[in-house]
DNA sequence: CGAACGATTGAGCTTCGTCAATGTGCGTGG
DNA sequence: CCACGCACATTGACGAAGCTCAATCGTTCG
């Protein structure tokens, strides 16, 4: 397995894909035909991968990096959708359009597959489409948890939510640095808020004591409590 | 087929399954075996199927009805994350707790399966998983696309954004009534908005002449293309 | 007819967006 | 090493959008 990444140094790692996408449920043959199938996609931060509205002909799964799912209206105002983390699948097998915009926050390493070999591929393997089925199900209920904070939080709530959230994800404990993967506009583009009043929030925040802002790109939560009862 | 029903008028005519939830890619036998496992579950208006945050043993598909899926915070605070109609899909196979309520807006019957004996089966019948995960990803992007709503657009915006979806739903022709299956404070839910800025937009478009509400469960388009720009 | 419920309308206020000025960190080139 | 410039972030003043509270209206159902 190992030998084939070598000799074919633009395909995925198998053990890769079985452990990030498929959580070792489908068959070593399946597999070694999804690796043959598979190509790395490097990204530079900015650039974008998929285009909202545009046909796509790739789906992939995110190796190294940080990209973001956004729409826009007309008139420029953008909201992010969803962020995609290594080990997350991105793009839409068995639809053509996409619905959203898929670019790079961080410097990134995307594998990816041609949609229609996929489509086929998962018609052949049920265990990859369960695997896949499982993923979407988790996907659309972070979406529809999301739409609450859209629709029913202050800008407060909305600010110490993605604070707690990202805090959780790292595992961080009180008084330890977080890394934040991004800036005040990006953060502002997940909240439906404006880069001002992200700043006003999480400085506020910063005066009370509740978390503290050692640089622009990280903070440390100083009182979990009271930053989960601000998370409303 | 249909003498199965008539036996059982407890179970689902399979017709129904197969035009309705499947789009008639799944073989009989298969179809037969998921027809004795389902249930007619009748539900007033008002009352719940599944409950947030608890776990469930059921999913199901819409049949006549209409529900809504929603999430609440602790304070009583509701957001609408999407409607049901029939033909639509509800519950979460292979997970057991609900991210979200499940409740009738209208009179409903909905064909419920055992959640467990449905992943059994899903996993023997890779077109019905296949036709589940389809169905699910444009669940994933409808909810995404309110994203852009909820996150971005102005009152005016939303209201008219619904109105233009509910006009193009029922396929009404400009001055023909369109039926409005939300009470205003549903809309709201839907919206991310207060009962009176709802009422207040919707006079504010029939006053200028876009649209026209011959009654509280109904309105016209009189203007398309005005109301269009309007939504944004 | 009256009560109950939902919808409308108005007045005042809070929150958040807008606009503008200022500050801060960082890389580049002198 | 320092100065400069640039991008990003902060802060303040102000206004508008939408929420809250309250009164009224209309409809439906006893």
């Amino acid at each position: 397995m190992a030998s084939a990444a070598e000799a074919m140094p633009d395909r995925c790692a198998d053990c890769e894909i079985r452990r990030v996408a498929l959580c070792g449920q489908i068959d070593v043959s399946a597999l070694r035909r999804l690796n043959t199938l598979s190509h790395t996609e490097r990204l530079r931060a900015g650039s974008t991968l998929l285009w909202e509205s545009e046909s796509a002909d790739v789906v992939g799964i995110v190796r190294t990096g940080l990209l973001k799912l956004t729409a826009s209206l007309e008139d420029g105002r953008e909201q992010t959708l969803g962020l995609a983390f290594p080990g997350d699948f991105i793009g839409r097998p068995f639809a053509a359009d996409m619905e959203h915009s898929v670019t790079a926050i961080a410097d990134s390493t995307i594998c990816t597959f041609s949609r229609t070999r996929f489509e086929a591929l998962a018609g052949e393997v049920p265990d990859l489409q369960q695997a896949l089925l499982v993923r979407t199900f988790k996907d659309l209920d972070r979406a529809r948890r999301w739409m609450l904070l859209l629709g029913r939080k202050s800008a407060g709530e909305r600010v110490a939510s993605l604070l707690l959230e990202t805090a959780e994800a790292n595992g961080a404990d009180p008084g330890e640095p977080v890394p934040l993967p991004l800036s005040r506009q990006q953060i502002a583009d997940v909240l439906g808020l404006t880069i001002e009043t992200v700043s006003r929030k999480m400085h506020l925040f910063a005066r009370s004591g509740v978390i503290a802002l050692p640089s622009l790109r990280s903070f440390t939560v100083e009182r979990p409590g009271e930053l989960a009862r601000l998370a409303a």
